[in-house]
DNA sequence: AGGCTGTATGTAATCGATTACATAATACTA
DNA sequence: TAGTATTATGTAATCGATTACATACAGCCT
């Protein structure tokens, strides 16, 4: 069933029953009526990848993740479901991983753009300015999930500002041995977490030996992290007091494995996992505001597809601690 | 960049051009070249959309989910992510809660194929026999997870299978005094977990009373429902030794809360969470191999989008059990 | 030489929409 | 009454590919 067929059936040009579904120009209202009645009996329904490649704008947009399997990724992505479902947009999600050479990014990007979407959520960190340079300069609306640069628009987490206070927190329950996690990365988010946690170390004259500074990246998934910090800590002469995590996977998996080696290490966490309320002891952690870091992308990607200009560049997104039983 | 720029530059016609692309019938290898070297200079990428308009071939493959916040769901989708990417396909993910009326999910069908999409995996389970009708007879390739009829084609996990040997574990341990969940809802799985349960049951003589049956519906998600039954058990008289729940979240929540009240209730789960191995005790749970589950999906798809018979209407997964500490 | 076959390439219709432009009818204005 | 808006509708080009069909040339066979 095509807009043809629609128009044979109403005796009328496509013109008019394309004017007619775009509420558009003037009809007839005795035709406006049949034509609505005809497309209703014959459930009708538009083929859009027809009229994408005629208006060029296809009402998707495409999010790229380096994989379904951390919750902040799903939780966003379930967010701008409900966002987009409610505009009108499809929501593509497509995999890429850094470990194909960031480069090749650039190619992915170019390839979602050749299917006609009209926007890009990145959320696959970039950490090389070249690369980022060079998808600043392409010409379709891309947004940044955590990883700021000159060149791109991004929506962050302000990690700075909740390691900070995390860090302060475990400061104020009297702990003075405090251990953390220094992912050697350069994604801009790891390094406002380590910079955040040594702003209030240093603001409170304390210094962390460098053998408490552990690098969670050599395991490729949290759950490995963790079963590596854990070990790790556990069997060191003079072991912290306390943990500070990045995530709270990391440290839910670590604080298991110290409870059943008998270390006696506390933990906090990052990103406010629901099941952090039901370990034991339950996780201090930090939320991110999942809702909002979702509706800035929205909003910002929206914006540029718009060929506005975003309020910001790089837009900071508020989170807060969450203090429990941990710490 | 399009075709007949390509075209133009390499002084040949649009059809040449495209027969190198698509390498089918006859160029001559000198222009072969040519072409591919202008397309690699220029960095021409095929327009998608107008090859699908022309093709009746897109390339996508839509999921619709109730939401993006259960781990099988997240899981799955990451597996065939990864499936669909290595057979160049693009997954399209669509929230349809069946609280907007089960009946409408025909329309968000029937609005995904005027997308022009190839198949469609539906993972918001159908319940309605009249739906089912429906769905099946439209001529679109649709696969089910955990939602079987005679109509349509499906894959599933062997829930009937687990509970049955979950029961049985349960009771091997020595515990009579069995509770577990009994959703009143209409879900083919739903289902099978507590006939597989109640066979188990059965078989060894045990009976369980009407008011350790809790239905776990009502909290809307299972969190709450997790909330809803520890709250529920703990006030009863005669307490039961073990609660059977059919989600690993509601155990993983209702374990804690029992404990903090001080109920001894033990409790196994499903779905193998990864986290259900860090909360304390361990969860005893089930594993529903999620990857096996995705192949199927795509393999049952594929077969349908190549207009070929699939081997079975309805596919059943085999999991396993995970015995842990609590049980 | 005439007829085949295989190779190489181009022309133009097509997929299903949108829309600029042309045209026509009607109503309104001076 | 001629001229100008306003309303209504249709024609045909267009988006960027694919592909059936037509054409042409080369080599080979008898």
């Amino acid at each position: 069933m095509k807009i043809s067929d629609i128009a044979r059936m109403a005796n009328v040009s496509t013109a008019t029953v394309s004017r007619v579904i775009n509420n558009s120009g003037y009809v007839s209202e005795e035709k406006r009526q049949l034509i609505n009645k005809i497309i209703k009996e014959t459930n009708y329904q538009i083929n859009l990848q027809a009229k994408a490649l005629r208006i060029s704008k296809s009402k998707m947009i495409a999010c790229v993740v380096p994989a379904l399997d951390s919750s902040l990724v799903m939780d966003i992505n379930n967010h701008l479901l409900n966002i987009l479902n409610d505009q009108g947009y499809t929501l593509i999600i497509t995999k890429f991983t850094n470990r194909n050479s960031e480069k090749s990014i650039v190619n992915k990007v170019r390839e979602l753009a050749s299917k006609g979407i009209d926007g890009i959520i990145l959320m696959t960190g970039i950490t090389s300015d070249e690369v980022a340079q060079e998808i600043g300069t392409m010409n379709v609306p891309i947004v940044c999930l955590n990883s700021y640069f000159d060149q791109l628009y991004s929506v962050n987490s302000d990690v700075y500002q909740l390691a900070y206070q995390m860090a302060k927190h475990v400061i104020d329950q009297g702990y003075t041995k405090i251990a953390y996690c220094k992912c050697y990365g350069k994604a801009s988010i790891t390094t406002d977490f380590y910079q955040g946690i040594q702003a209030a170390l240093i603001e409170h004259g304390l210094k962390t030996p460098d053998h408490w500074l552990v690098d969670c990246q050599p395991g490729k998934n949290h759950h490995d992290s963790g079963i590596i910090t854990a070990t790790y800590l556990s069997q060191l002469e003079d072991q912290p007091e306390v943990f500070i995590s990045q995530f709270d996977r990391i440290s839910i998996i670590a604080q298991k494995i110290c409870q059943e080696k008998g270390a006696k290490i506390r933990f906090t966490g990052m990103g406010n996992l629901e099941i952090a309320e039901f370990v034991t002891p339950a996780l201090t952690t930090a939320d991110y505001d999942n809702q909002k870091l979702a509706q800035n992308l929205y909003q910002t990607l929206i914006t540029l597809i718009d060929k506005e200009t975003p309020a910001a560049k790089k837009v900071s997104v508020e989170g807060r601690l969450i203090k429990r039983e941990s710490v």
